[in-house]
Parts: C-alpha cells; structure tokens; sequence
DNA sequence: CTTGTTACGGAACAGTTTGTTCGTTAACAT
DNA sequence: ATGTTAACGAACAAACTGTTCCGTAACAAG
C-alpha cells in the first residue's frame, strides 16, 4: 500500500482512539477527526464511507491485532504443559498492558457496535475453548445458550474490572471469571 | 396535569416506541419523532430538551412500571409460600406480554443507553434478592462483582432469548437463568 | 531524470438535522 | 366570560454530512 495511503489511515484511526478516549461515538464528529488526524475533509471520505465505517475498520484492525496474538499463544503452546484457562488469562494481560488501548474502547460510556465486535470474535474463542467449561449445568443448557453466556461473563468481568479501577491482578480477574462462569 | 400536555407527551412517548421498532435510536431524528407524533417542532422542544432527554423520559417510565409491577409483586407475596425465585420469573412473563413493549428495546440492534436503565434498576432487584444467590463461589467474589454478574447474566439472558424468537416458556428461561448464574 | 499516475489539501457546495424564536390559534381552568 | 397556558406553523442560524473540483506533491516505472 502506497505510504501516503498508509500514514492517513493510521493518523485517522489514531484521532479516532484518542477521541473515543475523550467522548462518545456518537457525539465525535468527522469534523473533529479529521481535525485531529490532519486531514483533509476530502481524504478522510476517500479513505472511509462514513463514520460507522471507520469504526468498522477499526475494530477490525483492533480485534484483528489482539486475537491474533491470542490465537497464536494457544496454537504455539497446546502441547505444552500450561494451564488450560490460560488463553484468557493471557487475553486479560493483553488487555492491561493496553494493547491498541482496546481498554478505552470497552468502558462503559463507550459504543455498542464495539462491543457487538468484541462479543462476535469471543464466541469464536469461546467456541474454541468449550471443552474447558464443561460444568455439570452445561449439560442441561442449550448450547448456543451456553456459549454466549461465557462470551458474556468475559465480557462484563472486564467491564466491572475497567469500572473499578483495574486494582486486581489479571490473574485475580481470572479467577473471577472462572468463578462466576 | 394539562390534558393537552399529557396527550403530546404520551403521542411523542407512543411516537418514538413505534420508530424504535424499526431502526436505531441514533438514526432516528426528531424530525421523524414529530411527524409520526404529529406535533410541531417547537411543541417537541417545549416538552424535551434533546432527543437523549426523550429517551430518558421514556426509560424511568417503562421501568417505574414494570419494576414497580415487579416490587409489588414482592411486597404482596414475600410472606406467601411461593418460591423466593418467583420475582425474576414474574419478571420475565411480564416482559413475555410484552407489557410496554419494553422487548422491543430490549433487542440487540437497540440502544446502549437503554440498557443502562435496565440494569441499574435491575441492580437495586438483584440487591434485594441477594440472599437467593448465596453461592459457595459466593464467598470468594467481591460484593460489587458479584451484584454486577447476577444482573449482567439476567439481562444477557433475556437477550438471548429475545434473539432467538422467544421460543421457551418464562419458566425455562427462568430455570436457565438460575442455571447460569 | 522524466513521465504518467495517484493521493492529498483546501475550498466550496447542497442537503440534513438541530434547537430557537415568534405570532396566532385553540384548549383549559376559574 | 376571562386570563392563562399549550400547541401550531413557519422561519431561522448553526452545525454536520457527504460530494465535487482543482492545484500540488508524492509516488512508481522506464
């Protein structure tokens, strides 16, 4: 990709982040990104439709980046002798290192369609990882139930964990999803 | 208060229920909202200060009734010998009737701010039935996560059984609710 | 180095949406 | 019957969106 091309994508989605870490989706405006970013108006819908599909974008690139690395770990290391719950205990460190400040986007104030993003690439690590949550109940619980009822409990652990401060260990935090899932 | 009062503001309530079904909150205008209402513009702004403050307003009256509704039921029966779960199942047949379309909003395409009002008032339920959740794994989560994992797990249920047609009886979800939890 | 291509910036543009104002009409309360 | 209050409709400035056009500069290939 041609480095002009390349240095505005970025310079948006890097106005896009540290506006979202300041004020809603939906109250930024493309003026304010483009502001941010240094671009022209004209650029900015060059590169992007609309609003909504930077977001898009976005969260691909995010999601893309941190479940990789994830996907990764688990392929790298099946065979090892780690713990099995360590896929998400790995993902919760990703997350407080703040890779890609996914971290700002999950806070409360912040946007539904990230979340959704977020759920959607879950279920699939869930899926993957369904052996691990075998409990007694599971077996009386549709699965597609089940499924998204883990993706969930991930989910709001982290929320509460991000609403309280992130004072526990990832490990800490972990075992509370264990728990509570 | 003022019948004419009364009848704009329950046209305009009435108004955006109606849109709400149809698309998203964000890409509902007020423009639209006064046209279904049928109510002038100045008359919308006489009554709301912005079209999150409609949301709002509509919010606190859909959940004063159904909570209320669900408080009652409570406080008539915490004496009688049903079973102490009978408050979230009561709950949930509520919302099967459909009881101010309050499932319409409940669906996943609606609207985070919507959602909020729904739990935080679910929170202060949850709070009054805690002793229902007592746990072994109780005991080793904080208070705060615990009360945010009962409410979030409740809410993600209905979800779920919202997107996947509302096929099982207000019984069963119940069941899979406190299967989950 | 030269040449053709492609992206950028800036400005201007029409079309929407928002929230306000004001004068008129009609419903309300007493 | 009368004073008060709300609704209406139209018009309004301001903000935002998404598009267009043109001059300039970065790029890639010969």
């Amino acid at each position: 990709m041609d480095r002009r091309q390349r240095k505005t994508r970025e310079a948006i989605f890097s106005a896009l982040m540290d506006l979202l870490s300041k004020k809603d989706f939906g109250r930024i405006t493309v003026g304010e990104i483009i502001d941010q970013a240094d671009v022209g108006r004209a650029t900015f819908y060059a590169h992007f439709e609309t609003k909504d599909d930077l977001l898009k974008a976005l969260c691909e690139e995010l999601f893309c980046h941190i479940f990789d690395a994830v996907d990764g770990h688990t392929h790298r290391h099946i065979f090892d002798c780690e713990a099995p719950d360590s896929v998400f205990l790995h993902l919760i460190q990703h997350l407080q290192r703040n890779d890609h400040n996914i971290l700002r986007l999950l806070s409360s104030q912040n946007n539904e369609l990230f979340l959704q993003y977020f759920k959607s690439n879950l279920l699939r690590l869930v899926e993957s990882q369904l052996p691990l949550f075998a409990a007694r109940k599971s077996d009386k619980l549709p699965r597609s139930f089940w499924i998204s009822h883990i993706a969930s409990v991930f989910v709001e652990t982290l929320r509460w964990w991000i609403e309280n401060g992130m004072e526990q260990s990832p490990e800490t935090v972990t075992e509370y999803f264990f728990l509570a899932v």
